[in-house]
DNA sequence: TCATTAAATTGTT
DNA sequence: AACAATTTAATGA
């Protein structure tokens, strides 16, 4: 076994695989490094492959017309992005850009069109991925017209916690405030003083660089 | 391994 | 938005 095998053994869309469908996973896949804060691919870019965060973090943003830095993601360790563009055969809507450094694993169009063509667990799972990212993006519009800072602070944690989209748990964060300021939609210093009310608050401890969950089902009801 | 320096992150005005 | 303070990372003895 080698450690391409493994790669594709242990990513959350294999549990349903075919033995004859791994392996063809196995020989589509290739795994590559970036730095921290390298662009993986610019918006308009053509990115033929469907990317997964083996270690890191990667931000996924674009620049408005008006210069403002959005963020819509943060791309954890073993999740999966890009099956928008990739079905579409199109041009990345987006900025790709690791926050830290990341290794990612990439599996070709080809390959990712012929597991869509033939295997019924691979589609179970695309369905079930953009199901849930759906309902994320339904829920961030419903609190973006809240607008509480603290209640936005403590759902843009929550997201690190969804099971199906960051499959790695784990109760720590590795996230400055600026980039979750920029993941919130709220300037620095009110992300930070809504930090340190939710830590009063028991939820989470902050340090530098990182955040520690403690509640991760509380934050991600945070209302008020 | 430890001390010094540079860089990054966070807190405050 | 700019500055100051703190913490981490990097460098070299």
């Amino acid at each position: 076994m080698n450690a391409r095998e493994d790669l594709v053994r242990t990513a959350i869309w294999a549990e349903e695989l075919a033995p004859d469908e791994i392996e063809r996973a196995r020989r589509g896949i290739s795994e590559r490094q970036f730095a921290k804060g390298a662009y993986i691919c610019h918006r308009g870019d053509r990115l033929d492959c469907w990317t997964g965060v083996i270690t890191g973090l990667v931000k996924v943003s674009t620049i408005s017309r008006s210069g403002k830095a959005m963020t819509f993601a943060g791309v954890g360790p073993g999740s999966w992005f890009g099956e928008g563009s990739v079905l579409k055969d199109e041009p990345r809507k987006y900025d790709l850009v690791t926050l830290r450094e990341t290794r990612l694993a990439m599996l070709s169009r080809p390959t990712f069109m012929w597991l869509f063509e033939n295997s019924t667990g691979f589609n179970r799972f695309l369905v079930r991925q953009l199901n849930e990212r759906i309902a994320q993006f339904i829920s961030t519009v419903e609190y973006d017209r809240i607008l509480h800072p603290k209640a936005r602070v403590a759902r843009s944690l929550a997201w690190f916690f969804n099971p199906m989209l960051y499959p790695v748990r784990r109760t720590e964060i590795e996230i400055t405030q600026e980039e979750l300021a920029l993941l919130a939609g709220l300037s620095r210093p009110v992300t930070s003083k809504s930090l340190r009310e939710l830590e009063e608050e028991g939820l989470l401890s902050v340090e530098h660089g990182l955040i520690r969950v403690i509640d991760a089902n509380a934050l991600s009801n945070y209302e008020v």
